[in-house]
DNA sequence: TCAACAACTGAATCGGCAC
DNA sequence: CGTGCCGATTCAGTTGTTG
């Protein structure tokens, strides 16, 4: 393990390892309010009554392994709700969830989530680029399964890196729907047979897309039902702690394997495009104070607005007067305005943004901070 | 009303008129086993905080009705519990119900058509090919509605045309995934003043996928929430009767006219909207996402500048930092570039173009459409 | 008449921090 | 806890106007 534990974190998390043991009685020895994220793939509770088989008559191997048989409804809801109250105890109040899960579960799991006071921030679609498709021909072909994306509570301040995910989607914002090919290739884990070592491992790129955009390095994130670790393997190479927990030993030694031989990238690969918000705030009384600009100066509006600004760093624009961002909605008729990017100033007969100046001050303040 | 009422259609059904009237009311009039499908498109149950502006400071026109307005999830359980149970007493024995709903609604939806004994078949997604944006950027937009399709009872023999489908798409098996154009246009039933009749009209392209996939000529559709009548124009169309229900008089008056112009002008704007399909758009960051490029890899230049790709699909080389055409003109000192012919990358000691990535993403998207 | 441009719109649980 | 204020934030279209 070359993964050192994070100094943010709690103390007491046994950090990058796999844990044995049932989730709930694991979760609820570690402490509360601690995890960031929650990455839970539970198990479908799939209706298959009988061997499904393709037109060849060949056999499907399908989810049928003794975990996952539940004899009703209540049953899984039980679990269900049980499992998500222990990982609601351990997340921070900024923490956040996300559930997979297929038309066999989802909405429970998506009830029991609102009911357990989880807020439910997006639901997004995987679409399959490559699904198994209908071998009978009695239905759709079922080319995606459902995420759940939820914070601990209302109001929490979740992580979202939209400004990454933005440049990820070419300049253009994230959906809610993810097109992405399943798990399978060289990716695959196989067992000493060269069967498949788990029957529904998840692609690191679903994973890829789930950390980035809703954790930052360092972040520890909880996997309840690891299986073989994609979870963990994503969580590593992208500079997040992982913490795992599996019953099943042949899941946990092929995990402990994977992560083992990976390695994280670069931590400047790791750094990702910020969003404005992120940058340190500046006063628009700095410019003035610093010389930028002059008592008495005019800025002008695209729409050819004027207004004067004073000397304590406000503007006035006959009847309105106060901070730049005041004096643009008063004269637009708008509920607000951002005066940082409405107001521009003249220099050697050019028309420049004022955010040239802020730019200014913030690249000194990179430079020499305080 | 120009179309008749069905041979085997059970007596007494007020077939192809909309009926004045809260829908569990009304469903409990008409005689149980009677109608081949439900379409229903129940209040989402939104719960919003407080008014929302567009960057141009204009403001969102939200769907604040009061339809729409329940004071707690179990409120909105009870109501959603009641009319799936009336629905499921009129339907046929090898009857189905299709349900659409957002997050905010659909999981209890589908709780609650499960703990009514109805036999979940396929969700299916509407992928919205022009969604409204998520203008804050705290969140993904939300860019699809989820449908749920169910038997009334495992084993029921529902219809599902599955030739028909495959034909409509190309020669391959439908998916649980639809891209569709939100119903905007001509399409959207305008008031009076100009406004939009109904704040969540559904577009036609919709509901004839669906009654074309799952009802035959003939067969009985009924709409407990009928609004502006997507439904029962669709089904006019295709030659299925349908039966609607509508509290509001202004969505009955607006539906029934609607019905009774229907021309050959709808079918046309049908057929061009059921052919529209997203045009695949690949993004640098995929590349990432899917392994294909690692975070810490070196991209480099005809000309031998290199740069290093990031977890987020940017690349930085030196001060430089953005996208693949961002950097590429920056290091040109060029107005613009194409990254995607402008970087490569070494694999097995040879120089590859990143192209050759984007081309094999293409190629899977492509052998499935829709 | 048409192209270019401006304005408008859609089921949305859409801040954060200092005081 | 509330109040006040800074200041960040949009995609794919359709409709209407201008030249």
């Amino acid at each position: 393990m070359n993964q050192k534990p994070n100094e943010s974190a709690v103390d007491g998390l046994p950090l990058n390892t796999i844990i044995d043991g049932d989730c709930i009685d694991v979760m609820n020895t570690l402490p509360e309010n601690s995890v960031d994220l929650i990455f839970a793939d539970p198990p479908y509770n799939l209706q298959l009554k009988s061997d499904l088989h393709r037109p060849d008559n060949s056999k499907v191997d399908a989810v049928d392994d003794h975990w996952d048989q539940f004899d009703s409804f209540a049953a899984y809801d039980s679990f269900t709700r049980n499992w998500l109250k222990a990982a609601r105890r351990i997340l921070k109040p900024n923490g956040a969830i996300w559930v997979i899960g297929s038309y066999h579960n989802i909405f429970r799991v998506g009830t029991a989530l609102q009911d357990a006071g989880y807020w439910i921030l997006n639901d997004v679609v995987w679409r399959k680029s490559n699904p198994m498709p209908n071998f009978r021909g009695k239905r759709f072909t079922n080319a995606h399964e459902t995420m759940i994306w939820a914070s601990k509570a209302e109001g929490s301040k979740y992580t979202f890196n939209y400004e990454a995910l933005k440049a990820m989607n070419e300049g253009i914002q994230m959906r809610s729907d993810w097109v992405l090919p399943i798990c399978n290739g060289h990716e695959r884990l196989k067992d000493e047979n060269g069967d498949k070592a788990h029957p529904t491992q998840k692609p690191e790129s679903l994973l890829h897309r789930v950390l980035l955009g809703t954790t930052n390095p360092g972040d520890v994130v909880l996997d309840p039902f690891f299986g073989t670790g994609t979870t963990g393997a994503v969580a590593k190479m992208l500079g997040r702690d992982f913490i795992g927990i599996e019953r099943e030993e042949a899941y946990r030694k092929v995990a402990q394997k994977r992560i083992d031989n990976l390695r994280k990238y670069d931590s400047d690969a790791l750094a990702v495009s910020l969003s404005k918000r992120a940058e340190p705030r500046v006063a628009f009384g700095q410019l003035v104070e610093r010389g930028m600009l002059r008592p008495g100066e005019v800025l002008t509006s695209p729409r050819g607005k004027e207004a004067k600004v004073r000397a304590d760093g406000t503007l006035v624009s006959g009847e309105a007067a106060g901070s730049i961002h005041q004096v643009g909605a008063v004269l637009e008729n708008a509920p607000s305005c951002n005066g940082w990017s409405y107001w521009n100033f003249r220099r050697d007969g050019k028309t420049v943004s004022i955010d040239l100046l802020r730019q200014q001050i913030r690249s000194e303040m990179r430079q020499r901070p305080n």
